[in-house]
DNA sequence: CTCATCTACAACCATTCGGTTGTATGTTAG
DNA sequence: CTAACATACAACCGAATGGTTGTAGATGAG
């Protein structure tokens, strides 16, 4: 099932590494297939660092993981991230609509905010 | 239709006013009824000055819009912008998929990165 | 073994972010 | 008109971001 908690905080991680288009570019090619960090780097115009720093943010995110092969590191995306960014999304256009406010509480628990409503 | 362009700058703009969760709470709030900016900023531990920045980066990404209504300034959510993030969102999932990868330079149009393939 | 390759990570830097306070401007109530 | 309220916006600050260079450690090829 892999329900991931789905803390504030990581709903955060998952917009925060959607919000840079050089990552969102580097899930799209490892999507197709499986890149080493090296490889992804002859992509863009950075530093291997640079790549390695963004790769680590998609990490921090769960959106994909590394696996050792050979002296490489695989990078390969992550289906379940996918699945509870489009859930929040879900959860936030159902209030969207009006309907179920009272399932925005149950699903994503109110941050920090305290309610003076 | 409200077709918007959905430019790389305007995908980073919408993922990255929701990488925070007070943002979110406004969106969700809002979205249950149109509030003031002030009897927002009565919801959180911050300033006005506070809120009023993150009201205004939901506007920049366009997911609010505000309307005057005699002294005070109303938002308001706007559905067409969360149809744009599920837009983008479906768009990398069927790359995840594996399938359309033809599709995904259609769509969001590769980025700076120089294919170096 | 040796060397080239791939990765990890620290240190640094400019910019952005998330927040603050303070001041100015509009608008409505009395 | 005046006072109170709602907003706008600039200036500032510490922390995080997005990038860099440099150094060091694994691993594979020859």
């Amino acid at each position: 099932m892999v329900v991931d908690e789905l803390t504030e905080e990581s709903v955060d991680h998952l917009f925060h590494a959607l919000s840079d288009s050089t990552r969102r570019d580097i899930l799209r090619r490892c999507a197709e297939e499986d890149r080493s960090v090296s490889r992804l780097a002859d992509a863009y115009p950075m530093s291997f660092a640079g790549v390695q720093k963004h790769v680590a943010v998609l990490e921090r995110a769960g959106l994909v993981t590394k696996e050792r092969r050979g002296r490489e590191q695989l990078v390969h995306t992550e289906p379940d991230a996918m699945d509870r960014v489009r859930q929040v999304l879900e959860e936030l256009e159902r209030t969207w609509r009006g309907r179920a406010e009272r399932m925005s509480d149950l699903l994503a628990g109110r941050p920090r905010p305290r309610n003076t409503d």
